[in-house]
RNA sequence: GGGCGAUUAGCUCAGUUGGUAGAGCAGCGCUUUUACACAGCGAAGGUCACAGGUUCAAGUCCUGUAUCGCCCACCA
């Protein structure tokens, strides 16, 4: 036996020398398998992850689960790919480096947008060798060989064709819309990337010549000219649409025309309101309806323009309650309720408010893609674990509005068009021949925004794997599973599928399995303020990344989020050391014994009861519930072999009959040789790591491309 | 306002088509017996949120209530 087993198992030892051995086998590609040329494939693609991050908990889990499926199904002899890929995170990775130059003391704007782009994609570079080889501590069974950047420009190739594409199918616009902007980043987002924040404010009630109008924004009140009411309003009756009327307003008299519109809400405030459409999404569609003018008021720095006469330069909070003291100065401030309950609109990573701007930019019409995505949902071509996703992703396609792809930030895919210098036209130009506008004749000048990061990743699954060339797409594509968290299901999951289906006909993927969010050990959201954020390769260093794995997996049900602690971790190393021993055991007591020798009975019920468990668990693997294979595995090795089992054995092994003995030893051979099989796509590295240490004929030199127990 | 989920042992959670409650961890007692003290043995611990209903039988199905969480939409 070797001298190894003496000691209790030592993962940090062991992982780095195993996850070698493994790669240099070269079978982490599925093209080096040992498989007939008809072998079935097996494809997930990995959720790229932010090359600029770090592995955290979710990643673990992600890596773990991903890792079990492809584990499981390479051993079952099908051509596994897990294609692993790296995110540029456009405006999650620009973020991260502003705050770089700002610690430097300079600043994205005035840079050369050229030079700004190569100093964020060397420092992207740089970092992507730290997440990777994060991702390969956790043991996860990628092929490296084929992995992806966002950036490559075979990918950029092909979301540059869909562009195009969606631009001649009539499914692109360019619009003057309302947008959500960022005054500290000075971009757009789409409305998935907006936070609601509930705040208490002041509503100010404001004399607008005859009328009082409730506002909590004050400072967007310049350019108002129209006010507005429902034309069913009693109260209101005596004015007429249309009509005008000169009144005193901050900065002096103005003429306000009445609109009546039924947007309005008559319990609300005192049912009068006016306008600011160009800040303000209800204020635009009134103004559109009635085909208003539109007038800018706030700048795209946050600060105010010069129609606010004296106030013009100053921030909004700055500005408001001098706006209030001039207003009541000139006794137009009716009332004041400062215990005003709204909630206002945020960026989800600054938390700065955003300030609604009509801004020029790319749409996608949602509609007609998320019809199609519809059709196949609804006709069970696509399964969801967990099963309620289903229907939380009908409900936002059927009420989907159209996507803005367009982001003001250089950390992208810049979008291939030329946009006219004067009336702001847009067309998509990939070879560079447009040199004046087709509406007015004006000059043009190359769209200086980029595209929505998750415009290119929800063309992932068909983008990587026609990038690669060769066979890849045709072997490999439409992938089985797609796994990532259940908070993208909108953002990623959908729109992979409406784009999928576009482009290639077919479905990304046939199953997607969502997990929950990843706790902290008292099953509370893990956040930097709180400090309980867990660093999970801390856990692995400390108990081994197998009793990482496995506790990642083992309590966990889709969909639902998982609480860690280290109390369950270490639960796990314990059981990691468990095999160790039971192997050592066994060794011990079987030494130059053939583990193909006859079984009496009562050793071959064992092996049955085996089988059972064989059965069991590829059943429960096939239907994605790891945590009960995991965990009826886990409870056989633990409760059967070792305290029932290995306990008889004791005292069989000192007995005389000498067949009995040896059929004992062949079965204790048979269950280890099988259970570390089970076990391996949960706990790769001590199974490897032992199986490296059997000195008994295996059906592969290598567990990890061992056969799957069969029955 | 709309939608979705959760509520089971001290903690974290299982419980697959309804058949008199399970695991891990923590805690308690005992045992250093030659695979393992990263262990073994033993005991304890739950009116399965609440109220109705269906059923021979309900943690499991139905209705309602409460609490917690998440998502979407939104009124100046």
């Amino acid at each position: 036996m070797n001298d190894k087993f003496l000691n209790p198992y030592q993962p940090n030892e062991v992982e780095s020398r195993i996850y070698a051995l493994w790669e240099e086998s070269g079978f982490f590609n599925p093209d080096n398998l040992p498989l007939k040329e008809d072998a079935k494939p097996f494809t997930i693609i990995m959720p790229p992850a932010n090359a600029n991050g770090s592995l955290h908990a979710g990643h673990g889990l992600v890596m773990t689960i991903e890792d079990v499926m492809t584990r499981f199904q390479r051993m079952r002899g099908l051509k596994t790919l897990w294609l692993p890929g790296l995110d540029h995170a456009g405006f999650e990775t620009q973020v991260v480096f502003e705050k770089k130059l700002e610690k430097e003391g300079r600043s994205r704007f005035g840079m050369d947008p050229k030079d700004l782009y190569n100093e964020i994609l060397d420092f992207t570079l740089e970092n992507s060798k730290n997440i990777e080889s994060q991702i390969r501590s956790m043991g996860a069974s990628a092929d490296w060989s084929r992995k992806m950047f966002t950036l490559d420009p075979r990918i950029i190739e092909i979301v540059y064709d869909t562009f195009k594409q969606l631009s001649k199918d009539d499914l692109l616009y360019r619009g003057a819309r309302i947008v959500n902007w960022c005054p500290k980043h000075r971009t757009s987002f789409s409305d998935l990337e907006i936070k609601d924040d509930e705040r208490v404010d002041a509503l100010y009630y404001l004399k607008y010549g005859p009328f009082v109008i409730a506002t909590a924004r004050p400072e967007t009140k310049f350019g108002d000219k129209y006010v507005v009411m429902h034309p069913d309003d009693p109260r209101y009756a005596e004015y007429k649409d249309g009509q005008t009327l000169d009144l005193e307003w901050i900065n002096g008299p103005i003429t306000a025309t009445v609109i009546k519109d039924a947007a309005i809400d008559m319990a609300f405030g005192t049912g009068v309101m006016t306008i600011t459409p160009w800040h303000d999404q209800t204020d635009f569609d009134i103004a559109e309806r009635h085909k208003l003018d539109k007038e800018q008021i706030i700048g795209e720095d946050g600060k105010l323009l010069p129609v606010a006469g004296e106030f013009a330069g100053m921030k909004i909070a700055e500005a408001r309650p001098k706006i209030i003291e001039k207003l009541q100065g000139k006794g137009l401030v009716d009332k004041i309720d400062s215990n005003y309950k709204h909630v206002v609109r945020t960026c989800y990573k600054c938390g700065t408010t955003i300030e609604p701007q009509i801004k020029a930019q790319w749409f996608v019409r949602m509609k007609p893609l998320a019809e199609k995505a519809l059709e196949m949902i609804n006709a069970e071509k696509i399964t969801y674990i967990p099963e309620h996703y289903k229907k939380i992703t009908v409900h936002w396609l059927e009420n989907i509005i159209d996507w803005n792809i367009s982001r003001q930030i250089v950390w992208g895919i810049p979008i291939p068009a030329k946009i006219c210098d004067s009336c702001d036209a847009g067309y998509v130009d990939l070879e560079g021949t447009i040199t004046k506008c087709e509406k007015c004749g004006g000059t043009v000048h190359k769209d200086t925004d980029t595209f929505d990061t998750w415009f290119s990743s929800s063309q992932w699954p068909y983008a990587t794997l026609q990038a690669l060339g060769g066979k890849d797409f045709d072997t490999f594509y439409p992938t089985d599973v797609l796994e990532t968290g259940g908070d993208i299901i909108f953002f990623w999951v959908s729109r992979m599928i409406m784009l999928g289906l576009y482009k290639t006909g077919a479905l990304p993927f046939k199953t997607v399995y969502l997990h929950g969010l990843v706790l902290d050990g008292k099953g509370q959201k893990m956040s930097k303020s709180k400090g309980n954020v867990i660093n999970p390769l801390e856990y692995a260093s400390q108990f081994g990344t197998d009793a990482l794995r496995i506790a990642l997996v083992i309590g966990n049900t889709p969909g639902t989020s998982l609480a860690l602690s280290p109390d369950k971790v270490k639960g796990y190393k314990n059981f990691a050391n468990k095999v160790w021993n039971i192997t050592r055991f066994i060794l011990e007591n079987t030494e130059g014994v053939d583990m193909h020798a006859a079984l009496n009975e009562e050793d071959t019920k064992l092996l049955r009861d085996f089988d059972a468990l064989v059965t069991e668990v590829t059943d429960d693997l096939e239907k994605f519930r790891f945590y009960m294979a995991a965990e009826k595995i886990y409870h056989y090795i633990w409760d059967t072999l070792a305290s029932v089992i290995l306990e008889e054995s004791k005292a069989i092994f000192k007995e005389e009959d000498a067949a009995k003995k040896v059929s004992r030893q062949a079965a204790l051979m048979q269950i280890l040789y099988g259970s570390l099989k089970l076990l391996h796509p949960f706990m790769p590295f001590v199974t490897e790591e032992i199986w490296q240490s059997l000195p008994w004929e295996k059906d592969a030199e290598i567990l990890m491309v061992s056969k799957w127990p069969s029955v």
